[in-house]
DNA sequence: CGTCCACTTGAAACCTATCAACTATGGTGG
DNA sequence: CCACCATAGTTGATAGGTTTCAAGTGGACG
């Protein structure tokens, strides 16, 4: 785990263009004028460089920082008692992973990388003393928090209400859906997807065997294709028919 | 459905206490000193009065106004397209609502009663206004928003991943915390649960006919009895322990 | 070339849903 | 007061989706 020292006095050019993918997302949420976003950017304390696999929060650790995904795709998990790895939410480029480090608990709860992940890390101090001073980040933020809310709302619907096929075909229309306006290369409906099959089932509830024949039915219903990292959507109209998918819960 | 007209300059000290629970609960979220708390009352706009099974808010309806629980039990569904019902929260007194309706975009979700119900209503846009003007009302809700993001995953994680008897369990478990710090009838593990089988089978994801079955067996490995609309916790400790209970995740 | 890991396949067991009765309860009207 | 009805709860039999176990394939990489 590599720490890029990076003085927010002159950052580069380069760092603070991702950066401010953030700070827009924010705006998105509630408005945001120069001052305040100068406030956000203020609270910026430095870049971890994490590889795949590596955590990037432990469970346990304090929460000093909130982080920001800047480059890769990571997933908050829990561990259940047998054992068992529940991965609670998937995290792309321009993603606050812990909203909930605002809040003065700490929870029960783990950050790691799916692919080589860049982290910024903003002393949650700063934030909570910019939230004092600007009003509008204090709602930027509680609207982010809010979108979160609507966003699981839904998965608790996927979970317990609808089938293995729906979930997966959710899923990836979800994933579609919030990379389209966050990364740049999506080109006919083909997309990175850095997640094993076992790791999908952590997210989907289900075992990896499964995960499998649902992949397979896909594949052969020529909805999708799925592999090497990589997600093909064939025919868009059927696998969101088959989610049942409103995007309409999705940010943005 | 009846609405009391309330003039907040002068209401009753009946309903500002019951009132003040909310902005209690407010202020454990982030402190709120007199003036603060002040503006969220004057955000007051009127009590509703719904009976049983009557809607508070329907589905397509606008947003201009947030619900807080005064009295009873409410919770918050959305129908699937096969018709189906999902009961995605249960409120109790002293909760509000929907925060989400802070936000922008109109929210596909409808808002019943389970038992008569007194609700009050607030004007979003006085409400806006406050959180303008105080931004600890602001970080009120904030962390309001981030608790029931908390809440939110642990159900994820319980409907994805964990059996029908840990989920009812774990429902139990639940209710009878939540409970113990707004309702003053909590005796010796014994209280309302104004929820059918069928409306358990509708938060659980279950069907109701397995909802009776595992409830016989929670019966008959003397846990809990449920009846009549109440359930009488017998023991806490194996319940707890089924559930794989962790009450951390509950604000307060 | 061997090893490891992700993926694949088959068979059996398990949990939960569905369907179809049937009972218990409470309320209503005659 | 009783007959009737609607609703909630109960029970049994069957079917389906998903998990688990066990084994095998395949490619990637030292």
């Amino acid at each position: 785990m590599l720490v890029d020292a990076f003085p927010h006095s002159d950052g580069g050019a380069f760092m603070n263009i991702e950066f401010d993918s953030f700070v827009d997302r924010l705006s998105a949420a509630a408005f945001l004028d120069e001052t305040s976003r100068n406030a956000i950017r203020g609270s910026f304390s430095d870049v971890l460089t994490v590889g795949s696999n590596a955590e990037i929060l432990s469970q346990d650790s304090g929460q000093a920082s909130l982080h920001v995904l800047l480059e890769g795709w990571a997933y908050r998990y829990d561990l259940l008692p047998d054992g068992k790895r529940h991965i609670s939410a998937l995290y792309l480029p321009g993603d606050l992973c812990d909203v909930d480090g605002l809040h003065a608990r700490p929870i029960d709860r783990g950050i790691a990388a799916l692919t080589v992940c860049r982290v910024a890390r903003l002393s949650r101090a700063a934030v909570l003393a910019a939230m004092d001073e600007f009003p509008q980040v204090t709602k930027a933020f509680l609207h982010l928090a809010i979108n979160e809310t609507l966003v699981l709302a839904r998965w608790n619907r996927l979970l317990g209400f609808q089938t293995a096929h729906e979930r997966m075909a959710h899923l990836f229309c979800e994933l579609f859906c919030r990379l389209k306006v966050t990364a740049e290369t999506v080109r006919e409906g083909d997309i990175e997807l850095p997640l094993s099959q076992s790791e999908l089932a952590d997210v989907l509830g289900l075992s990896a065997v499964h995960v499998n024949r649902v992949l397979q039915d896909l594949r052969h219903d020529k909805m999708v294709r799925v592999a090497k990292g990589r997600l093909h959507v064939l025919d868009w109209e059927r696998l969101a028919a088959l989610a049942r998918f409103e995007p309409d819960y999705i940010p943005r």
